[in-house]
DNA sequence: GTGGTCTAGACCACA
DNA sequence: GTGGTCTAGACCACC
């Protein structure tokens, strides 16, 4: 049984994307899905060592980043907490959610793999540019 | 209208990721969209240079990487051109592409900034992992 | 000959603050003084090493939280420059800073060490604090 | 009106300065301006943790660091005693006070926040080093 | 036990 | 030579 909701992180060694800056982005993600909430304990940086396999300072160092953009708040001697949220518009959002999983499928059944369906993202999200916000 | 079947490079300086790196995968993803082809020509390094101000080494990098991927090959004196591609599943990827940007569209018009669909995509990736080849 | 407007660190070992700290703040003061402005080079990691015999880690994590503040910027190859400035109020900036040093004189010659004089400034710090801006 | 001359702490947390060492800096400056004097009792750790939140095993051993000093006296049952102080010079003090008070005062009223005018006293404190004892 | 700081040293990307 | 990332490991402050 888990002790509530937290985050499982996961490193794609082989993406050129720093290590520290992976885990950044994938609490960022959870707080914009919901997946994490203000209050939430992060796990601690010994636990995330155990479980992927890095080095403490690597942690530490995403840590005090996600510290410095206000979104968390380490408290020596209890853990890492989550401070602030990114929300994520609410509406339309298990819609969407699912018609993406379903495109997804459908590509995977086509055979594509992953660095595919990249391309076309990439190239969706080009090609749309000037339609939306950032 | 366009000049023939070349490539735009862009760097994304915050993203961590080296910028070698992101001329490879932006060429290795050309290629599986069939947006550059066996025999197209890719732009000279000081072309390159000029578009994206890089350092002409940087450029170089990218182009060795790519021909000792297979992918291109150096013609002294003409440029560097393709050799190989990497092919995407032929039928079904116009519909492919024409769903997923109207999905784009979609979430674009719903408020959703681009690290929000990013988001939602690499949630969607995961949450269908098991579907697919890797 | 100096190469321009730079500046020089001191690390105060006793104090009890985390150096990287002490640099993050003395790089913050020198904007406020105008001793440093954008497009000036800071010294490299290496040199300030040098200098004042530090981790080169140490300076890195200073140099990485200014940039993070938006105050610098590092381009790799070149060096760590200001991007953006700190004003203080420009006019009685002058008069104020003479005022300033004749107090520290005149209480330096009154035998006060540098504790007692802090001592003084905090107690006049708490006693105006509902006088201004944070 | 005040209950008697004892000492009332403050925290600050986002300076990376130690929460024990706060206090030990807290207690000795009250002692040089004469805000605390031999026989006076610090408040018990109780009435610290009370006020400002603050781990009660910190609070000890900051009242240790200062028995240490022998600055201070733990009576068993009684509470903690001031035994030595630490002597401002007397006659100029009150008017360095004032003065001192005046420009901070008049600091305040240029618009000048705390970092601003910590920028300003550093900066004196720096170029009339030479002038005085340490 | 928790997070936080610092040192030491290797290796990479970029100019 | 510049900044940037990562590992390894020590020690401290706080609960």
């Amino acid at each position: 049984m888990d002790t509530g909701p937290t985050i499982e992180f996961r490193l794609d060694r082989r993406s050129g994307v720093p290590a520290y800056r992976q885990l950044v982005d994938q609490v960022r993600q959870a707080l914009r899905l919901g997946i994490l909430r203000p209050g939430d304990r992060l796990p601690t940086v010994r636990d995330v060592v155990r479980q992927i396999a890095i080095n403490p300072n690597t942690v530490h160092r995403a840590y005090r980043e996600l510290e410095q953009q206000g979104l968390t708040e380490g408290r020596p001697g209890s853990g890492t907490f989550v401070k602030e949220t990114l929300e994520l518009v609410p509406d339309e959002r298990s819609a969407l959610r699912q018609d993406l999983e379903a495109w997804v499928r459908a590509a995977r059944k086509a055979g594509l793999a992953d660095e595919g369906i990249a391309a076309l993202i990439t190239e969706a999200m080009r090609s749309t540019e000037s339609e939306g916000p950032s």
